[in-house]
DNA sequence: TTACTATATGACTATCCAGTTATATAGTAA
DNA sequence: TTACTATATAACTGGATAGTCATATAGTAA
């Protein structure tokens, strides 16, 4: 029978879920969206005129980072607000914006003497 | 003049800059050739046969990791031999690996009840 | 030198996906 | 009802990129 439990750590399959992960956050528009509900929940129209992005394409990413369970989504009247779910994309970020840093920082360091 | 520091933390550069690093992350066969090297150094070779690629395959892969920081090379003789560089990038697994099983478990909660 | 092994890379193809436009859906208000 | 607003979505297009194959490069060994 086929094991109910997760998949073993390196499988392919796991690695597969994992860089799934990755994916949706490998689009700057979207990273943007997120930053944006990091102060809360906001409207379609509240996201798009935050981003600079058209209303179509807001309301699409929002439809990848739902289906994702990235952000939750709450129906007012006429408008729709879309919250963080998953508050561990904040950490990713963090953690990757600091790798950034210091690997600027150490190829500074090799770099000629201009400062 | 423009400012020599780092970009503002929600700014589209930024955005572009981590939704890069995400984007290296976001395809499998990279995950499995840095869940290679995460035992220590290896030649291409071995990741080929590890990973099941080819060595072409594996090559590329390499360059684009090398490319971002992410692994470094050192030759030796015939064989080349890689290695982390940024081992953050474990810690973004890690999280990520967590917070997929926890999205799993949530929703297994909301199924009608099988077990 | 020649032969062999290990790695890198150029060219090509196929696939995926972000953005746009136009349209559909649905709630509100008159 | 009609008109308006907010959101979702289908269809299309262009660009990016993963995989493969063939070839180039380079080190080793005879």
């Amino acid at each position: 029978m086929a094991t109910s439990e997760a998949s073993p750590a390196g499988s392919a399959e796991s690695m597969e879920i994992i860089a799934q992960y990755f994916r949706i956050l490998g689009d700057a528009q979207r990273l943007r969206i997120l930053h944006c509900l990091q102060s809360g929940e906001h409207t379609v129209g509240e996201i798009a005129a935050a981003t600079q992005a058209s209303q179509s394409n807001v309301s699409k990413h929002l439809g990848i980072l739902r289906a994702n369970g990235l952000v939750g989504r709450r129906q007012d009247g006429n408008r729709a607000y879309f919250g963080i779910t998953a508050p561990f994309i904040f950490e990713l970020c963090d953690i990757v914006c600091s790798g950034a840093r210091q690997r600027l920082e150490r190829e500074r360091a090799l770099l000629p003497a201009n400062s």
